[in-house]
RNA sequence: GGCCGGAUGCCCGAGUGGACUAAGGGAGCGGAUUGCAAAUCCGCGAUUCGUGGGUUCGAAUCCCACUCCGGCCUCCA
């Protein structure tokens, strides 16, 4: 069963073959070399969910190319060049998102809740949101950006997640050359605009005609003299007052929103690579005017597959910023969620399917995540106790993201449950019926009081193997601040205490607290243990 | 208007012609265990897959119509 994923280019599911197979023609993602860009997030905000989703789903992607044996080089673009926010132009006439964020800064100043310095410097916004979105892509265990931070030169960095505004140059390298191949004009008004009738194959991807952008039925196309078609869209935009602008041969000016994301792939990735991924809006315009970009200026296939992720609703209802049902990342860990538990929650459905977002799923995923810590600690366990007596302890700590996938004799059961989270994912990532065969196998696990070395042995191994796509065992939670660990652990004493003199009344409102705290307690033959609950306390209905 | 998805139990969500008496997760209920919990174990729950027709020996799965929901059609992940 070969691994098939949905190819937007040709609206159907494809055999996945990298540009680059490895050796064995009936397993050619074994050894191969796959290059995959993804578009990021812009930086003039704190991303919320949604864009998480998207991201996310680019992670599971490489992540489980990464477990068939591929070598995967994921690059994400971080996009710090304002864009417009006016939908009714589509040549920039509105308002630059960026000044939009540093209009906000400023209010924020003036009431006294300074996040930057100086609130005027568009870069310096820029930056802020940017760091925003590394923390948050940190906890959310993004590869891309374990691979950024392991990058130690800022040249390495700057392939992995690239930001527009250091490449400039390259941009008005490509649009020269755009220029010189003939798909691309400068206008009456100064501003250069890419020819889409010079590319035919515009609208390939999105199923769009010329024909039916010309007609605009959505009303906004915008009939504009300066341009051969109303499709048109502009590369370069001249204008000495934008609150972003560098020097070009056209002017002083800024470039347009699509010709960062062909320059930054091409290159890092080269001419030619295997996927690119983004949110399904990004079909048309954006991605189908990079492929008119890159391979109007190369001339050779662009990319091979392009993916894209449904978007994310919120309470069965489309998220936006008027109704307000949007959570950033950061919304959610102040409720008590851990981290993982958002992970978790992005991830179980399918890409392809539109996803709705609730605070229930993310209790849902808490408990199914703890059901599998709860096995990953009885197997590490189980093998750390035979391990340490024979001098070889080197099951204690989880594999890295990075680090290569061993392959020992697995028992069939695991054999059996990998081959099977396999055969879902290759069926264009099917993740909740990948989730579904390793609960399967989990199950009789959990009967046994104790496993036996090998069998727990080779169980640890095949669960790492899976949560390398899924990142949410082998990972650290969220550590409680120092403070309240004190508070957690004073608690924990006076329980003790209690129950030692069967005050069991006392005992349990001590637990209720810990409860409320964000704290489960477990009371064994062996003694008393607490953990930091993965969510926070359900509230009643 | 054009294009594209979706509708499966209380909730989420697999399954796309016969092994479906429909996976898995969550919540619930009864029992074991526990001081009480948590975890774990045992047991229970869709004769049915939005509605109506059709094709077929056989349909959740294919076809047609309809209803509802959502997305894109130059802000957007």
């Amino acid at each position: 069963m070969p691994t098939r994923f949905y190819n937007t280019l040709h609206h159907r599911l494809e055999d996945f073959i990298p540009l680059h197979p490895g050796p064995d023609a009936a397993n050619p993602i074994l050894g191969s070399q796959i290059g995959i860009y993804s578009c990021g997030p812009t930086v003039y905000d704190y991303a919320h969910i949604g864009n998480f989703r998207a991201f996310l789903f680019s992670d599971v992607l490489r992540r489980y190319l990464e477990l068939r044996g591929a070598q995967v080089t994921h690059v994400m673009n971080m996009t710090d060049v304002g864009h417009m926010t006016d939908d009714q132009l589509a040549d920039g006439a509105g308002r630059d998102k960026l000044e939009v964020a540093v209009e906000k800064m400023k209010e924020n100043k003036k009431d006294g809740k300074a996040l930057i310095e100086n609130p005027n410097d568009p870069f310096a916004v820029a930056d802020f949101f940017a760091r925003a979105f590394l923390q948050d892509a940190r906890l959310l265990g993004l590869g891309v950006v374990a691979d950024y931070d392991l990058a130690t030169t800022h040249e390495s960095k700057e392939r992995i997640i690239p930001r527009p505004t250091r490449h400039i140059p390259e941009f008005i390298e490509m649009i020269q050359t755009l220029m010189a191949r003939g798909h691309a004009y400068k206008g009456d008004d100064g501003v250069v605009y890419y020819d889409i009738h010079s590319f035919p194959a515009y609208g390939k991807l999105s199923g769009n005609s010329l024909e039916q952008l010309s007609h605009g039925a959505g009303g906004r196309t915008n009939e504009q003299a300066a341009k051969k078609h109303p499709a048109d869209f502009f590369l370069w935009k001249p204008d000495a007052h934008h609150i972003m602008r560098w020097p070009s041969p056209w002017g002083e000016g800024y470039p347009g929103w699509h010709i960062e994301c062909s320059v930054m792939s091409i290159r890092a990735l080269g001419q030619s690579f295997d996927l690119h991924t983004g949110g399904e809006d990004n079909i048309h315009p954006h991605h189908e005017c990079e492929i008119a970009q890159s391979e109007g200026a190369t001339g050779k296939p662009f990319v091979k597959y392009w993916m894209h992720t449904r978007h994310l609703m919120v309470n069965g209802e489309k998220m936006s910023k008027s109704r307000g049902n949007f959570f950033t990342i950061r919304d959610l860990t102040t409720m008590g969620f851990d981290p993982v538990v958002i992970r978790w929650g992005l991830i179980s459905t399918r890409y392809r399917e539109p996803m709705n977002f609730t605070v229930q799923s993310l209790h849902e995923a808490a408990a199914a995540i703890t059901t599998l810590r709860d096995l990953a600690d009885k197997l590490i366990t189980a093998v750390a106790a035979v391990d340490e007596a024979a001098g070889d302890g080197d099951f204690a700590v989880p594999d890295g993201l990075s680090e290569a996938v061993h392959d020992p004799v697995l028992e069939p059961a695991d054999q059996r449950m990998l081959a099977e989270f396999n055969l879902a994912m290759d069926d264009d990532l099917n993740v909740s019926g990948a989730l579904a065969a390793l609960f399967t196998w989990a199950n009789p696990l959990h009967k046994h009081k104790k496993l036996a070395y090998p069998q727990a042995r080779s169980a640890l191994q095949s669960l790492k193997k899976v949560d390398h796509v899924l990142g949410v065992v082998f990972v650290d939670l969220q550590a409680l601040p120092q403070d309240k660990q004190r508070h957690v652990e004073d608690l924990m004493q006076k329980r003790d205490a209690a129950r030692q003199h069967k005050d069991f009344a006392a005992s349990d409102m001590i637990r209720r607290q810990l409860l409320s705290l964000g704290v489960e307690v477990k009371d064994t033959p062996a003694g008393t243990t607490w953990r930091p609950r993965l969510a926070p306390e359900k509230l009643s209905q």
